[in-house]
RNA sequence: GCCGAAGUGGUGGAAUUGGUAGACACGCUGGACUCAAAAUCCAGUGCUAGCGAUAGUGUGCGGGUUCGAGUCCCGCCUUCGGUACCA
């Protein structure tokens, strides 16, 4: 009886699956904990090792949970919606709903085959019509409420239009965008059309024109997560700004609530500072500046309203609407000129050139509110339209752009903060003492931010308030694969909305996946489908990948629900996810939108909780190593030539570029020392033919494969470069966990997943260390088995084995509470090691050990628990529990040291007071001798730990 | 620039509250078994000196607090992640 993890695997997996082992109920008298795992986009790459790294960990956890007496939601689905197969179906005219179903069975198996516990009778799939209806659902609810800020929460748009109604909109306090205040006859008085474009302004889904993230080359519309440096996450296209008419989600009237709220969540620091930056609240104030013959003020946002006195001119937007109304004629022709210059710019040249600092003067004049002085207007760049009021006051001496802008235009600056007593501290640190600025001299910085707050607000001219970076979230793409949305469009583009009975609305078949060319999405050429109801137009954008995946752990509660997103009763039992766990890279994309969501859920009264994931724990990535061969940029006599590594240096690095070559080929793979031999690289050029006639030059000769010409011994060997990257089909460094599986055993490769390190932490993957684990797994089944037949004694455990034993219950307890799984499997090691050692083979330290293990190696736990009880499964069983009277020692051994210096080890009794300890090793004939007749000054004893004699 | 995380043997990493630094594993060295190999087992393994007991030294660098610092404080350096004209 060989430990054999194949035939093991097979067996349990069978059992488990016509058991229903891993079923959960909605109903139970045991406490509720739910275990979710972010679900994957099921591309056509399938897993790599990498993957699964997160989905092992919360597996432990969440069989862990399950042993000690939890009723454990731990579900598992498909994001299956996005652009990856979208641009599969242009290549291939595959339907991505096939291709889609092709992947998602792929992931199935290779989910099995590592022994997930997943209830996978409640997997979801956010593009089956089943689901999406909800999803729709939800935007319709969106759609019909806006955010009252009295009640702060979310409220039915029918109670505003009754405010509307009846007091007009001057004293609604709602989130908006725009400042139009109206009666309650003007109301009624405006068209359909009208009172519908102002509703837009308060619905927290709603249509506006936006500048949008337009990229040519996919024909769509991204959204700013999606752009990584003015390219395109997705194939590094160039991404330009472009006006267009789009469906928009108003986040920012949660700002301020997904920022406090952020305080109660068991999440790492570093997730909740990310949240934080991007929403980036500051305080500030809203200060109007007269324009000096005009009727016009200039409305700026600034958060050091002390510093007025130093505003020495001010700089519009160049986008600014106020621009066109206030340029004085001579300056009009240079104006227009800037404007065309930067709205040329796209993106990327805006961030690819280091800080120049460009504007022009409109020729206006505004007055200071307090001296009266006319202050220039300019234009310039660096003045972002979207945030705060898109103008500022300049005040060059305590800002570093604004002091560029005014050396560069040689503008005046008048210092109005004595920072003489704060030396180091820079520009824009508010420290030191008011000067130059009338009546707020001598006052500290602190200080008169807050004076002129109330003096703003007194006099008039501006308020106080609050800015977010956070945007509201573009809600329309222009693709195929999507959520189509529940709207229709009338001649005059008047919205309707289908209600509720109309859902889902099904994506239409279409012929060709290609965006239109005015880049509408390829449903606008499904011309039946738009035109279905007659009199309207359907609305022929589609929902972002975002939309299913910010509330399908609600569905996950109770995914068959016809009538519901989920029934009162499951989302009532279920609450929320008690841990997550997950990638950083969704650290302000999906987990702010999944709390935007569910607080909006909440406000309508449908869940209980108004925050999603109670714990989050965010994974590591496993990087994959990319072994490369330089190879030369010039051509030698027309022919290829690669060149090993170690020829290379940085002064020669630009010569060659990097071919990635496959890590089947490479020996002493992931090693700085790894290589390519003759043999490897026949095989090489027989993978990539165009290389077929290539020179490989090395230290000791070259090697030429089309000919015997110089043909070296058989020790040749071409060095490669490598560094570590990601694990991608563009690299050929993708590894399987199939074949890891088929190779060690699923027990074996998720215990090696864990033991790689800290969950937390990114590393290289890299199979040298899993042979250690193997042992053990090899050496765990071997205590059970003798002469090749199941073997475990009724003896009575020694006191020292039931140490050994107790001592690992607690340390892997402690390991699992604190999500450290590599020192777990490490004190599985020494314990295996330790009994090993003992020759134990004794019943009553063994049964226990299996269900230690269980949760870490689901499948020979499960053969081995066979033996002992058969019928019901290792996983139905308890999570054994520590006895302390086990752990305590006879004796301890103490370190001992004189001064801080160690010195020896001396063995007491264990259950000694201090005095006792004291008294005894000051009639240590040792310690005598160390001190030689020296008095010690005190003792200092940490009991169970060290003794430290100070002389 | 700002925010965040981290720096420990040849390697991955451990040290949970300030208390024997390097657990566990890989690798390496030597040995047993074997005709041989694989597998398995045993011993050694931070660095320096020494046959050795042992001594010195050692957690990115420089200081400090403490009987005692990988851990706490101050000042730097490096790497990684996020963000970027946010007024």
């Amino acid at each position: 009886m060989q430990y054999s993890p194949t035939s093991i695997e097979s067996r349990w997996k069978l059992y488990w699956a016509k058991n229903e082992v891993y079923k959960t109920d909605n109903h139970s008298d045991k406490p509720k904990y739910y275990v979710l795992d972010m679900f994957p986009y099921p591309s056509g790459a399938g897993l790599h090792v990498g993957h699964p790294l997160g989905y092992i960990a919360s597996d432990i956890y969440a069989r862990y949970k399950r042993l000690k007496g939890f009723n454990v939601l731990h579900p598992m689905g498909y994001d299956a919606f996005g652009l990856p197969a979208e641009q599969y179906a242009i290549q291939t005219g595959v339907h991505p709903a096939v291709s889609i179903a092709e992947n998602i069975g792929r992931y199935r198996a290779q989910l099995d085959n590592i022994g997930f516990s997943y209830d996978w009778t409640r997997s979801v799939n956010t593009s089956d019509p089943k689901y999406y209806k909800w999803t729709q659902w939800i935007f319709l609810q969106l759609y019909d409420h806006y955010y009252n800020l009295s009640a702060n929460k979310a409220l039915p748009i029918n109670e505003l239009v009754k405010d509307f109604e009846t007091f007009g909109n001057t004293n609604v306090s709602a989130v908006h965008t725009q400042d139009i205040l109206f009666s309650a006859d003007e109301w009624k008085s405006y068209s359909d059309i009208e009172q519908q474009r102002i509703l837009m302004n308060y619905r927290l889904a709603y249509r506006k024109v936006s500048y949008v993230n337009w990229c040519e080359a996919l024909g769509t519309v991204l959204a700013n997560d999606e752009v990584k440096d003015g390219l395109s996450e997705r194939g590094g296209h160039p991404v330009e700004k472009r006006p267009m008419m789009q469906w928009s989600l108003r986040i920012t009237a949660y700002a301020e609530r997904l920022l406090n709220d952020l305080d109660r969540l068991d999440w790492s620091d570093a997730l909740k500072a990310m949240q934080r930056n991007w929403i980036g609240k500051s305080v500030g104030a809203q200060v109007f500046f007269d324009v000096v013959n005009h009727p016009l003020k200039i409305e700026i946002f600034t958060t050091r309203p002390d510093t007025i006195f130093g505003a020495t001119f001010m700089v519009l937007a160049p986008e600014h609407d106020l621009v066109d109304l206030i340029t004085t004629s001579d300056m009009i022709e240079s104006v227009k000129n800037y404007r065309d210059y930067v709205a040329s710019r796209s993106e990327r040249d805006r961030m690819a050139e280091v800080k120049e600092v460009t504007g022009v003067f409109t020729g206006a004049y505004t007055k200071h509110p307090f001296t009266e002085e006319h202050i220039p207007i300019w234009i310039g760049e660096y003045v972002l339209k979207d945030y705060g009021t898109g103008a500022i006051m300049a005040v060059p001496s305590d800002d570093d752009r604004d002091f560029a802008f005014a050396e560069k235009f040689r503008l005046p600056v008048i210092d109005v903060v004595d920072k003489t007593q704060n030396p180091g501290s820079s520009r824009q640190d508010k420290v030191g003492k008011m000067i130059n600025s009338s009546f707020l001299n001598g006052m500290d910085v602190k200080e008169a931010i807050q004076y002129m707050f109330n003096l703003i607000e007194k006099e008039g001219i501006g308020t106080r308030r609050t800015n977010y970076k956070l945007r509201d979230a573009n809600f329309s793409r222009q693709r195929y694969w999507g959520e189509p949305f529940p709207v229709l469009y009338d001649q005059n583009q008047l919205i309707t909305i289908l209600d509720e009975s109309h859902l889902p609305v099904t994506l239409p078949e279409v012929k060709d996946f290609h965006p239109t060319s005015e880049g509408k999405s390829p449903l606008a050429s499904a011309k039946f489908w738009v035109n279905e109801i007659s009199g309207y137009e359907r609305e022929t954008d589609t929902m972002p990948g975002f939309a299913g995946s910010s509330w399908y752990f609600l569905r996950y509660m109770d995914p068959d629900n016809e009538t519901a997103f989920a029934s009162e009763e499951a989302l009532h039992y279920w609450k929320d996810v008690d841990l997550y766990v997950g990638g950083t890279e969704h650290a302000v994309g999906h987990l702010m939108y999944s709390r935007f969501w569910h607080k909006f859920l909440f406000d309508l009264g449908k869940l209980p909780t108004d925050e999603p994931f109670k714990k989050l724990i965010n994974q590591g990535m496993i990087q994959g190593v990319i072994a490369n061969l330089y190879l030369q940029k010039e051509k030698l006599e027309g022919r290829h030539q690669f060149v090993c590594a170690q020829l290379v240096s940085d002064d020669t690095l630009d010569e060659y570029i990097k071919i990635a070559v496959h890590i089947d080929f490479v020996s002493d793979y992931g090693t700085p020392k790894s290589y390519l031999d003759i043999v490897a690289i026949e095989n090489f050029i027989r993978w990539r033919p165009e290389f077929s006639n290539a020179i490989f030059k090395s230290s000791t000769g070259a090697f030429d494969a089309s000919s015997s010409l110089g043909q070296p011994n058989s020790t040749f060997r071409i060095y490669l470069q490598s560094e570590v990257g990601k694990m991608s089909k563009r690299y050929f460094n993708v590894v399987n966990p199939d074949d890891v599986v088929a190779r060690y055993g699923a027990d074996c490769f998720r215990m090696y997943e864990m033991f790689l390190g800290p969950i937390e932490q990114s590393k290289p993957w890299d199979t040298k260390g899993i042979e250690g684990v193997q042992k053990f797994l090899k050496k765990f089944w071997s205590l059970f088995v003798e002469d090749d037949v199941f073997c475990v004694s009724d003896e009575k455990p020694t006191r020292e084995e039931l140490k050994i034993l107790h001592q690992t219950i607690k340390k892997i307890t402690d390991d699992i509470e604190r999500f450290s799984f590599n020192t777990a499997v490490s004190a599985f090691m020494v314990c295996v090691n330790e009994l090993k050692k003992l020759n134990c083979r004794k019943k009553e330290i063994l049964e226990p050990l299996v269900r230690l293990l269980a949760p870490f190696a689901p499948f020979i736990t499960e053969e081995l628990w066979s033996q002992f009880n058969k019928g019901y499964s290792v996983h139905q069983s308890e999570f054994p529990i520590c006895h302390q009277e086990y752990l305590m020692a006879d004796t301890i051994e103490y370190p001992l040291s004189v001064n801080g210096k160690k010195r020896d080890l001396i063995t007491l009794e264990a259950g000694l007071s201090n005095a006792d300890i004291e008294k005894i090793v000051l009639e240590n004939d040792q310690v005598l001798k160390w001190l030689s007749g020296q008095q010690p000054k005190k003792i200092i004893i940490v009991p169970g730990r060290m003794i430290n004699i100070v002389v």
